[in-house]
DNA sequence: GTGGTCTAGACCACA
DNA sequence: GTGGTCTAGACCACG
C-alpha cells in the first residue's frame, strides 16, 4: 500500500485484487482473505479493507457468503471482462490527454514506440 | 469544470492554463485573468483560482507582479518545455499500467492503434 | 434459503417451517427433521438449523422429546393461530408503512386491487 | 432513531429522508443537513450519517459538491419515482407474504379493508 | 471463525 | 465551513 499518494488506500486494494484477478493470481470462485487477515497482511485498519470489499460487492466482483466469507464472483468471464475495461480505460484517457495536447495521431504512436523500445522507466 | 469526479478542482484550472500555454492560446509573458474575473467566468469559489494561481507560481510557470497582475512566466522555452514534461508523464504512466496488467509491448501499440482508429470522441 | 438478502438463514427457516404448518404439509404433532437431515437438505450449516429449531421452541412452537426428537406442538388450534398471527403482523405492517407515505385509505386499497389484478408471479 | 431493533442505523437514516422527499418536506435540489450537523441532531456518530449519504448517492438520491455540501438531486420526478417504488415494493412484499400463508384475493382484500376501518393500530 | 455496524476521534483537501 | 478517509476498538448476529 502506498500510504503518500492520495489515492485512498481501499481504492488502491480494489485496485489490488483487480490485478490479482486479471493476472489470474486469484480465480473466479476463490475465496478472499477475511477482513482481518488481509487487513493485518496491508498493515491497515479492517475497517478500510472492510470497505473496499463493500465496494467490490456494489462493483458485482465479489459476493458474501453470510458466516462464511467473501467470495469472488463465479463467472469466469469476469477476467477478460475486467481485463478489457481497465485497458480501455487507461488507453482512453491517455489518448484524450494526448490529443488535447495538440499531438496527432501519428505523434501520439511515435511517442509510445520510442518509450516501449526505451525500455526501462 | 468537473464537479462530479475526483480531481480537485484547482488542478483541474491549472490542467486548463497549461492545456492553452501548449496550444499558444495564452504566450508567455501574458497576463492571467484576475482571480475574480476567471472564478467569476468558471463559477467556481475565488478561493478556488487563487489556490491554482499559487500552484503554478510554486512550479514556475506563473509569477505576481504586485499590484499589476500575474503573468504566466516570460521563457519561451516553457511552452515545449511543458508539452514535453506533459506527454512524457502520460505515455509513462499509460504504458506502466498497461505492463501491470499483463500486456505485451506489441498489444500495447495495437492497442493504441485500434482506439486510435476507432476515433470515436 | 436466500443466502443473498439480508433477513437471516435461521429466520428463513423458520418462516418455510410456519408455511408449512399453516399450508397443512406438516401438522401438529409431525416429527421435524433432524438438524441434520434438514441441514443437509437446505444446504446450509447444522448451527443455523439448530439454532431455527431452538428458537421455534422459544416461541413454543416445537417441543424435543430427548433421544427421540423434535416435534411440532400437538396443540391443533396452532395452525389457525399462526395463520392469523402472521397475517394481521404482515397487513398491519404493510398499512402503518403505507400510511408513513401519504396514502389515504381510498388509494392503498386501490393499491392492492391494482396489484392482485395486475396477478404477476 | 430507533436503537433497538436490528435495522442499521444507517438504513433508518435513509428512509427518513426518503419519506421526507415523498412527503414534501425536502425537495429535489435542496441542502441536506451537514453531515456534522446531522449527526448531532440525530445523536449519531457523523461517520453512520455519512454512509446514510454516501448510500444515497450511489441510489442517485443525492450528489455532492466538493467544499459546499451535499444535495437532493435535481430531478423533480424523484419524488413520484420514490413513492411508487416504495409502495410498490411494500405492496408487493405483501401480497407475496399473503399468498405464500394460503390467502386467496379476496381474503386478502377483506383483511385489508377490516384493518383499514378497524383504524387504531 | 466470519462479516456488519457503530462510536470516538483524528487528519486532510477543498471551497 | 464542507465532505472523504482512516484508525482503533468495540459489539453483534451468523455459521
Amino acid at each position: 500500500m502506498n500510504f503518500e499518494n492520495h489515492v485512498p488506500i481501499y481504492i488502491q486494494i480494489i485496485d489490488l485484487i483487480k490485478r490479482d484477478i486479471v493476472l489470474g493470481i486469484c480465480k473466479p470462485g476463490d475465496k478472499l482473505q477475511s477482513v482481518r487477515e488481509y487487513a493485518l497482511a496491508l498493515k491497515v485498519n479492517p475497517n478500510t479493507v472492510q470497505k473496499a470489499y463493500q465496494e467490490m460487492e456494489r462493483m458485482s466482483l465479489a459476493f458474501t457468503k453470510r458466516g462464511i466469507g467473501r467470495f469472488i464472483v463465479e463467472e469466469e468471464a469476469i477476467v477478460l471482462k475486467l481485463k478489457h475495461e481497465m485497458s480501455d480505460e487507461i488507453a482512453h484517457v491517455f489518448i484524450e490527454k494526448m490529443i488535447e495536447l495538440g499531438y496527432t495521431s501519428d505523434e501520439i504512436l511515435s511517442t509510445v514506440k520510442k518509450m516501449l523500445n526505451g525500455g526501462k522507466k
